[in-house]
DNA sequence: AAACAAATGATTGTTGACAATCTACTAAAC
DNA sequence: GTTTAGTAGATTGTCAACAATCATTTGTTT
């Protein structure tokens, strides 16, 4: 008698909220969002094969939500598919990250022109927290602690400029160049002081209001990042990029 | 006998090049680019439910594909999926509008920078006869001459900047944004001659690559005809019994 | 032994069927 | 007349089976 669910009284169990998850999430989005947490996460590396049958029996479901996931992944750029041959976590090149390096750039310098035209008391707090802790982390050069936090400090400032689809699709762009920087960055330890003073920089910017600054100094914040990872890889010259250049008039 | 067919000549008849095509793209990709020409076409018009199995019938395919292509078009944004109702083809808010103008105003300004860097004569020579068609058009105040020209022009440049990354995210945004502005542009007329004088301008300042002034002028260029659709929309809503305001929502 | 050919196994691409959910309509109650 | 409950139809979500393609191994030939 399926009339007994209506008469069960409102106990959580683990069943219940199953269910309430899957009232207004579709399988398919969330194991989009298993698979993109495991790639963000570096559980999965760069280069994988994901193999539609065995992820299907991992997460209990069939192949249909699993390959209407990966059509997804593949147009935010996480992964990339071959046809009959399957779907592969993205491997970016150093070329490629050069370039969506000069996309981030451009939409961090909006970020930052903004943040600092509409950031909020709560949010400015929030980013002085995080810049504090990333001077403990620079003390101590530890890089697995400073990168989650400059994750999150661009995070909390993209959030602060107050623009969802400026939001939406700078997320996208930092998760395609995740893909790239993770290795790499923790070889980089000794880029965290400077990187440590950029930030303090940008939110003294951001809390004068100046957008101009802000925007110059997230602009070249990035560029830098991607010099310091150029260097870090190959220890000859950074092919000609200025980065004095402000992000847009 | 299926031996047939690996017997036949090279003879590219219909049904052989239909094979071909699938041999090289899944059903799903062209699913997805039909209804994505569909889509920016204006063949389906903004808010437009999208059902799977008229679609399936139509392309004479099963509704897996079908499915899979809606994936990749929500993530695109032409397509915005609610479960259990279905998907629609996005309609953009004013805000929203608003919003993506603001960052497409950026990565313009990145394009126009490199494009004055690493433009080729061959794509500036088709920029110069884009302008000069458009003058024709301007003359004429004829948008639907005007519209697909400002589309191309703007295409020429993105391909010109030289970095693949940007493209695709300046696709991206456009698309969405030609999502707004289709209705709205065609009765605006009177902006033509202003649009069509800073693209010459774009132009010259390209050719003479000067990067601060095209990447200036550019962001400029695009924070104007987010202006222009401002009052257009707020001067024109009055109580006139014109045919549809229902967009702007 | 090296190289090519055929067959086998594994994986992806596609389809149709079934289950769950929503929408629209009818009818009864107030 | 309006509202509410119930039902029938349509639509989406999920699944499992089938077909096509690719990768690997085996066997044959030189």
């Amino acid at each position: 008698m399926p009339r007994a669910k209506l008469l069960l009284p409102a106990l959580p169990n683990a069943h219940d909220t199953a269910i309430a998850v899957l009232r207004e999430h579709s399988l398919t989005t969330l194991v989009q969002r298993e698979l993109e947490r495991q790639i963000v996460s570096g559980e999965l590396e760069a280069g994988a094969k994901l193999n539609e049958a065995e992820i299907a029996g991992e997460l209990r479901v069939s192949r249909g939500p699993v390959r209407e996931a990966f059509r997804a992944l593949d147009q935010s750029g996480l992964v990339r598919t071959e046809k009959n041959r399957g779907v592969f976590v993205r491997q970016v090149s150093l070329e490629e990250a050069y370039e969506i390096y000069e996309v981030r750039a451009a939409l961090d310098g909006l970020i930052g022109r903004l943040a600092a035209k509409r950031i909020q008391p709560a949010q400015l707090q929030r980013l002085r927290e995080i810049v504090k802790r990333m001077h403990a982390a620079s003390r101590a050069l530890d890089p697995d602690a400073y990168f989650p936090l400059n994750i999150e400090f661009h995070e909390v400032l993209g959030e602060a400029a107050g623009n969802h689809a400026l939001l939406v699709n700078y997320q996208r762009i930092v998760n395609e160049l995740n893909l790239y920087r993770r290795e790499v960055i923790s070889r980089s330890a000794e880029s965290i002081p400077a990187s440590t003073k950029d930030h303090e920089a940008i939110v003294n910017a951001v809390a004068k209001g100046d957008e101009a600054l802000a925007g110059r100094l997230l602009f070249e914040h990035v560029i830098n990042g991607r010099e310091r990872l150029h260097r870090v890889l190959h220890e000859a010259p950074v092919p000609r990029a200025r980065a004095g250049r402000k992000a847009a008039t």
